[in-house]
DNA sequence: ATCTAGATTAAGAAAAGGCCTTAATCTAGA
DNA sequence: TCTAGATTAAGGCCTTTTCTTAATCTAGAT
């Protein structure tokens, strides 16, 4: 398994000394994920933090009347799971499914303690983390509220470049809040726009 | 000043001696703002976590076009802030405004650090607290991007019993997403269902 | 008490977005 | 290879929401 993904990843926010490194990777465990399988399922604890080294999946929530919507993808260099349930140990209240054939490194809780009495400095990581998905839930919540749909398509392109073309469009119209269709007709009239502007 | 309404608000989390609630209440500071006045300002650090006493305040982000959206709302027994510039001492991305003259209580960083040092329970109550925020997030924004206006309209009613009445309606609508005059159509025709179902 | 700017209600036109259906492709499994 | 089930594109029609304008209605300032 290769673990160079996530220690670039880690070393945009913290340096690692080659010790720290094989104390961290030694936690971690290597996980072949299929399409359609689950590592997290809502109403059991989720165990494990999830870095994606190579694939695709969607963290969702199941609402009231059985409609699924889609929070959040990850591919590769992203982390995924319930943080909430994670943390606390209380049931998920997502499910995250594999859409792809996936490599996963994962790290579950006791292991994430010892590294955090090992290595202290990932304190620092993982609070980062936190907070990046704290921001970003708020962001999503003023967008939901404000933008219309093109303008929440266009935010999508840019925080998941390349994924549209890698996921089914029933996908990204839940992760948007609208229908399979009228994502349809919006792409179709944003290749209009651009052809005579 | 009357620390009964936080003091109950804590016991239902945890339970404190009559000398932890005195080193508990000892930190705190009381505090009047008047209507119109901030108690946290976007670009400025957030200094204070802020328990509504008596009155009533709002959290809202501006955003690139300069509209204004308010994400919550504080009545007597909440707390509010920016949760993320508390934390880290960024700069904050939201205003606290009082809509009404309140009476707060607030606690600044060295201060709930000395409070954890003092009485360790209150790490349980503060992580708490920051879970519901995140959770609370988490739902507004299936809400937002699921849930018609209507439902979003009786999904705040319940979550801010009275409040309705308190506040000027073109706020709620901030709240909602929605404009002033389609939540005035809203009103209307909950009414006119109710009368003849 | 009077003015005036902002806040609220109202009502109709316009736009955004949803829902349903059809048809053409595209899988994936038998 | 074949077939049933997904997926996408497209069009029409309907509901929801916004936009606009105007009429009332405050509440603070003079």
């Amino acid at each position: 398994m290769d673990y160079a993904l996530l220690l670039a990843n880690i070393g945009r926010h913290i340096e690692l000394t080659k010790a720290e490194q094989a104390v961290f990777t030694a936690l971690l465990r290597p996980r072949a994920v299929r399409r359609r399988q689950y590592v997290v399922q809502a109403g059991e604890p989720c165990q494990y933090e999830t870095f994606v080294v190579r694939g695709c999946l969607r963290a969702y929530y199941v609402d009231a009347n059985g409609f699924e919507h889609n929070l959040m993808f990850a591919v590769e260099d992203w982390w995924t799971g319930d943080l909430l349930s994670f943390l606390t140990g209380a049931p998920a209240s997502l499910n995250v499914e594999a859409l792809e054939d996936s490599e996963v490194l994962q790290l579950d809780k006791s292991a994430l303690e010892q590294l955090y009495a090992q290595v202290p400095k990932f304190e620092r990581y993982f609070r980062l983390m936190i907070q990046n998905a704290f921001v970003a839930q708020q962001q999503r919540i003023v967008s939901a509220l404000s933008a219309s749909a093109e303008e929440r398509y266009h935010a999508f392109r840019r925080r998941y470049p390349a994924l549209e073309q890698r996921l089914p469009q029933r996908h990204i119209a839940s992760y948007l809040g609208i229908t399979p269709e009228f994502l349809s007709k919006l792409r179709k009239q944003v290749l209009h726009d651009k052809r005579k502007p």
